[in-house]
RNA sequence: GCCGGUUUAGCUCAGCUGGUAGAGCACCUGAUUUGUAAUCAGGGGGUCGGGGGUUCGAAUCCCUCAACCGGCACCA
């Protein structure tokens, strides 16, 4: 006999062996209907399981918020039947769930087009809508191999091979059709139901491996109701209407041009937006960097020095003269990075132990050869701009300086409005250089300033470990924050070096009079401050908050009546130094509250006659369609107070 | 880099199975002097992504290159 808890906290035995549906049926058949799989201690399994052991049982319906996985992975079952009824020959390989839905991976010699979606979805409600139960079998290696073999799914033979030894291989059964899976299942095809989309097709590598055959990944997404699935199409659009790409050409802010791949072409709003984050960096940085620019070209010889020339070459914009190249053979390349320029400046003359912590700022412009595929809007660029720093410090200063730097970078978070940060420790890597202690104790110290870090935020801040996933010269700390739509941006990132400074031979004199390498600390806190510009516009969807914003406040007119006062207005706020425009067209203010709200100015003053007489203005803000009548003094006043970038606020 | 898709006016897009381009918005001109999300009328604008080929004839079919989009891989 086994004992089963429910989730009212009655007890109730039953003979070994009997399976979940039993119960259930046992209790209500309406319930043995409704239920669909269950948890056993909090594990969900399947149903049909027969339960062996005393466990706290509950019955996941469909309504259960964890039906909802197993409705995707249902899907992704029948979307690989479809597929395999629709294109004979067609290999399966994986199907997992993932974030809003599923895919499947296949192998087929000519890959699907968006066309075959619709014919394969419409076959997918015909296999549901046929609601045949999902049944599993436990098959021996040997038999699973073989049947997968005559099949021709040689996928399938390859994974059950990397499936450990001793662990069963369980096969799922819809009618005539199954797959190796790990399950769990709900009891049949119908109750997937209807709510689920085919979204999109896409090459993927098998096994996620770039030297493996491609294959061709299908991409769905799946509820547990229609409502919920057309919120979620509902929040694609919405996410699309604040792509970065597509404010910055409604907003006039930069483009890009087929003679660039991946470099940006600023326009007027954009580079003052882009020139407002720098500017707001510097002030940060005032108290404790030293503001450095190391040149864009050097020599090859530096980075071979460096050691860029040997592990970073693919990713380099290699330079020559392109005149009479007899004249000057010399190879340069443009910088992919900003430390071996720091390492020189550290380099020249002698630096004392006094000297440490030298901390070198650059708002450095580098260029790395991306793959063509990777570009992506302000996202993912060729040539970009660091907001970069390195510090030379002793060991004994680098547990400091890590939490100084940590201390930045929350701060200018917060002052964005991301408070959702996760701060990950990447740890050493396979290939790597410098002994093992070197590495124990540059972690030691790193995982302590990790505890110290989340012990600062009062758990506020999230911490993760990535084991092996560190620089080949030391661990480092990724900084990852969530945007105003719940997406992560890894953006900034410290990473103590114990090898560049050696590798060019840079060196302080101790209190002792020797000669000691200095340890080196790569930082950054916006990353690329290009990505960075593409982040805040997304997060703030355009709608900048007013020291962001390029143009902060339009002055439209009535009537030409009001011209002359509206140059006035300008001129008042251009001199108390803000960013404003007039707007003295011959056209109605409807049709300029419209035109300047669609460009997502923060601020419109409506003047006419009435205004030029009295000296006021009419302020209407962004979103709202309400309008407040006010001096232009304390317009003017209230303006400066709102357009205070938040580190002069405080 | 790999797989698939796309590329027509400044923007968004139409253009069927080949007969050498069209809409809306924007722009320009004129009229209108207007009170909080589109005033009316007229006009200009495209070597249909580049190159090559098939054809009497190509935006349309084929080849090729490029950029972009969606993924994958990459992301010091």
């Amino acid at each position: 006999m086994i004992n089963l808890t429910f989730p009212d906290g009655a007890e109730r035995s039953f003979a070994e062996g009997t399976t979940g549906f039993d119960i259930a049926k046992g209790i209500s058949p309406s319930l043995a209907k409704r239920t669909v799989a269950m948890a056993l201690d909090g594990v969900t399994t399947d149903l049909a399981d027969p339960i062996e052991r005393d466990a706290r049982i509950e019955f996941v319906t469909r309504d259960d918020p964890r039906a909802l996985e197993l409705i995707r992975h249902d899907c992704a079952h029948v979307l690989a039947e479809a597929v395999q009824e629709l294109f004979p020959g067609t290999q399966v390989t994986i199907g997992p769930v993932i974030e809003n839905g599923f895919y499947y991976d296949f192998a087929r010699n000519e890959p699907f087009t968006p066309e075959d979606l619709p014919k394969i979805e419409a076959k997918m409600r015909e296999i549901i809508a046929r609601d045949k139960p999902f049944t599993k079998d436990i098959w021996s290696r040997d038999k699973a191999k073989e049947v997968f073999r005559e099949k021709g799914e040689a996928y399938k033979v390859e994974l059950v091979d990397a499936i450990p030894e001793g662990q069963s291989l369980k096969i799922y059964h819809q009618g005539d059709w199954f797959d190796l899976c790990r399950g769990p299942h709900m009891t049949s095809t119908g109750k997937i139901g209807n709510a689920f989309k085919l979204m999109k097709v896409a090459g993927a590598y098998w096994r996620g491996d770039s030297n493996n055959a491609m294959l061709t990944r299908i991409y769905g997404t799946a509820w547990r109701n229609q409502e919920d699935l057309d919120h979620y199409l509902h929040q694609l659009e919405e996410a699309e209407k604040r792509d970065h790409r597509r404010l910055g050409r409604e907003m006039d802010l930069f483009h890009f041009q087929e003679e660039g791949p991946g470099v940006v072409f600023w326009h007027p709003k954009g580079w003052s937006l882009f020139q407002s984050l720098i500017a707001y960096m510097r002030r940060r940085l005032a108290a404790d960097y030293a503001e450095v620019n190391a040149p864009q070209v050097l020599d090859k010889s530096l980075w071979e020095t460096s050691g860029h020339w040997g592990w970073y070459k693919e990713n380099m914009f290699k330079v020559q003269s392109a005149g009479d190249e007899t004249e000057d053979e010399r190879v340069f390349a443009l910088k992919p990075m900003n430390c071996p320029g720091h390492v020189q400046i550290f380099k020249h003359g002698l630096k004392s132990y006094r000297d440490l912590p030298m901390r070198l700022a650059e708002f450095g412009a580098v260029h790395r050869y991306e793959p063509s595929g990777a570009l992506h809007g302000l996202m993912r660029v060729r040539g970009f701009t660091q907001d970069d720093a390195h510090i030379f410090c002793t060991e004994e200063q680098m547990a400091e300086e890590c939490l100084k730097i940590n201390d930045l970078i929350l701060s200018t978070y917060a002052d964005f409005g991301f408070e959702e940060i996760v701060v990950k420790l990447s740890t050493r890597p396979e290939k790597r250089v410098g002994s093992d202690e070197v590495w124990d104790h540059a972690e030691a110290v790193m995982s302590r300033v990790l505890e110290e870090i989340a012990a600062r935020s009062g758990g506020r801040i999230k911490t993760d470990i990535l084991p092996g996933e560190g620089a080949f010269y030391g661990p480092k700390f990724e900084y990852t924050l969530r945007d105003a739509i719940g997406r992560e941006w890894q953006c900034g990132t410290t990473q103590v070096d114990f090898n560049l400074p050696e590798r060019f031979g840079a060196f302080y004199v101790d209190a002792d009079g020797t000669k000691k390498p200095p340890v080196m600390i790569h930082r950054a806190i916006c990353g690329s401050m290009e990505r960075f510009t593409g982040i805040l516009i997304e997060h703030f969807a355009g709608h900048f908050p007013l020291w962001l914003a390029p143009s902060q406040v339009v002055v439209a007119t009535i009537t030409s009546d009001a011209d002359a006062y509206a140059e006035d207005v300008v001129a008042t706020l251009k001199a108390a130094g803000l960013r404003a425009e007039k707007d003295l067209r011959n056209e109605k203010i409807t049709y300029k509250v419209r035109e300047h709200s669609l460009a997502k100015v923060p601020v419109l003053l409506v003047v006419g006659r009435k205004e030029a007489a009295e000296r006021t203005v009419s302020i209407r803000r962004l979103g709202s369609p309400n309008q407040t009548s006010m001096t232009l003094d304390e317009a003017l006043a209230d303006l400066l107070r709102e357009a205070r970038p938040p580190d002069l606020s405080r």
